[in-house]
DNA sequence: GTCTATACATAGATAGAC
DNA sequence: GTCTATCTATGTATAGAC
């Protein structure tokens, strides 16, 4: 950390980030607009491009702080779980803590998805499967111990990425149906992460005890 | 069908309809370009207004296209079967074939979802919550039944539209973590939507058999 | 490092001939 | 109904003053 290599850690750069963040999970990469990024960081856009770089770096810049919490929280929590399914749970519900209590992780990831992960950084591929291969390391562990049976890992690991990325939008999703007209008040609209990853978990180790060889 | 109301019922209606599917699915409606539409379905651009309109209506009409098959197959596959379980995975596979099966169905639901549902029309909010009180008479008939314990609706369908969902896009979005250096080859990419459908039901009804009380 | 002003490109939409 | 040519708006990005 010379003189020069950090001039200002003032919160310029983190708040163009932050406001990186929020613009791209409100409207997506092509929907984003830099003028916007700036005026919700405060700074000219002349100074962000100084700053950061094109649309292209605040896009990455974004997505890397996104991925960066969840990884270690996730080994670090489920090494402290003894059996495989009290480590399926806990995996299962640190997700759900990581995807629904951010506003931006599960809008950017979907979007994501649906464009064949075409602007995902190597990093990201690389934290993505190293998730992964924790959850293949417990179901391992539990076909083993025969707890659970014939599991896939990478349907599994859909289930439960994909189920707790659509449970973080449902609440803006049915406000939407509604003030369409469309669909009227749902109970379960503010339903916590503890109680969807719970739902999440329990179904998921139960299935695949009990699952019949098919 | 009077002289007037269709002229022209050749297939330019349609060669539209599928290249603004396609092209949305593509790149979102941001990202998609009216002229590339208008290009990959060959009619001059002032044709595809002239028949249809603006951005947005072309969307619309991609949308509801997507969306017209699925609930009627749906209902009539679910109801041939008679045991809870049965029209369960019926169900399940049933939305797996109508998502794996369509190139279009993943990209756009996915990214939908990941707006919040800002540009569903509200016939498509319609079509969901149908298939959502499908799901909901077979749970509840399930418990009555003494098959299923405490499902909880909402969760349960968006374990099973998330997970499909993100099926539908996994062998995309593996051949780009493989491209960009950080995956290597996936035996289960190339599952076909029966076996992923199967799974996904056969663990979600064994999931809710024999639910602990949460 | 930060600002104003602007260049440059592109996309949505339409006018008007045929 | 279909085409060419074009208008207009907007968005990314930068040059150059301070």
């Amino acid at each position: 950390m010379t003189t020069e290599t950090k001039k200002k850690p003032d919160d310029n750069y983190a708040r163009i980030i932050k406001a990186a963040s929020e613009e791209f999970a409100e409207k997506g990469y092509e929907g984003a607009r830099v003028d916007e990024i700036a005026r919700r960081a405060c700074v000219n856009k002349a100074t962000l491009y100084y700053h950061i770089g094109d649309k292209a770096a605040l896009y990455e810049s974004a997505l890397l702080k996104i991925f960066k919490n969840m990884e270690a929280e996730l080994s670090d929590n489920v090494d402290k779980a003894v059996a495989p399914d009290e480590k399926l749970k806990t995996l299962v519900t640190t997700i759900a803590k990581n995807i629904m209590s951010s506003q931006f992780s599960a809008p950017t990831m979907l979007r994501e998805i649906a464009s064949g992960g075409q602007n995902l950084p190597k990093d990201v591929f690389l934290a993505m499967s190293r998730i992964v291969a924790i959850l293949h390391s417990i179901l391992d562990k539990g076909e083993k111990d025969g707890v659970f049976v014939k599991p896939n890992i990478l349907v599994t690991h859909l289930m439960i990425v994909g189920a707790l990325n659509f449970c973080a939008m449902k609440k803006l999703v049915i406000q939407q149906g509604e003030s369409s007209g469309a669909l009227t008040g749902d109970p379960f609209i503010d339903e916590s992460w503890e109680s969807v990853g719970e739902y999440v978990a329990e179904t998921l180790i139960n299935g695949l005890k009990s699952r019949k060889q098919v």
